[in-house]
DNA sequence: CTTGACCTTCCAGTAACGGGAAGGTTCATA
DNA sequence: TATGAACCTTCCCGTTACTGGAAGGTCAAG
């Protein structure tokens, strides 16, 4: 199949299942009048790619991830392993953000948003 | 003062400082030899910027803060609308992350993490 | 035979810097 | 006075993961 239809049954745009294969992580045919040929497996890997892309795997977590979905003989400690990294990643941005919402909500509170040239939140960031 | 301590007075790299001058932040004056001079009131600038980019406003929005911060006449409510979207912003990133981290959870879980080749994660990205 | 929807490659840009090269300046020390 | 470290300068490339667009080839329908 063309890489529209490629598209419209991965969900990813052509303009990235391009960047994927110019990054080696697909490798699809070519058919005679130059067009990409995917395979229902090429479609597969793709699907793959969206779902662990939109998990937050960067694109070289997916890689391996790909790649130890691959290899048959990988060991599933290997998976449980990035995984548990990125969840810790997760953890320290929810923590973040939480902690950035607070400040930022104070601010916003303590603004009282009038016509008035004083703003409590300008005082802050040029103090903090 | 030369840029190293301006760095070390507003906390912000040398590189940062002189970025931020390349896209017009701030304009400090040149010595004789070439060196970038920096006032109090440049510190204070690049406090203010350091400040609320670690809050989480893109340099675009430091621009708009920082422009209503020199202006005299502005009203508060100008600032707290930056600030009330930025906040909106922040809580869909914790939510999109929360729902992220429990999926990414219950994949780990599934996972007994053992030497044999079958892995839950993998098996559940490469359907999802 | 033409039109429009595909497809191709390549080039450039995004956000917000960081690394590093090649070279000038300043200051303390031998 | 020489020299070496620690500054400073500009410039260019690399990062992440794409996205947009230009210029041009291909295909199916009418």
């Amino acid at each position: 199949m063309n890489i529209g239809e490629a598209s419209g049954r991965s969900g990813l745009p052509a303009k990235t299942i391009r960047y994927y294969e110019d990054i080696g992580l697909i490798r699809p045919d070519r058919g005679d009048n130059g067009y990409r040929d995917y395979g229902a497996d090429d479609v597969h890997k793709l699907r793959f790619l969206h779902r662990s892309r939109s998990l937050g795997f960067s694109v070289e977590e997916c890689r391996q991830l790909l790649a130890l979905y691959e290899d048959k003989s990988r060991a599933s400690a290997d998976v449980k392993d990035i995984a548990t990294t990125k969840l810790t990643e997760i953890d320290r941005k929810i923590r973040e953000l939480t902690e950035l919402r607070r400040t930022l909500e104070h601010l916003v509170h303590a603004c009282h948003g009038n016509e008035r040239p004083d703003c409590p939140i300008l005082e802050e960031l040029s103090e903090g």
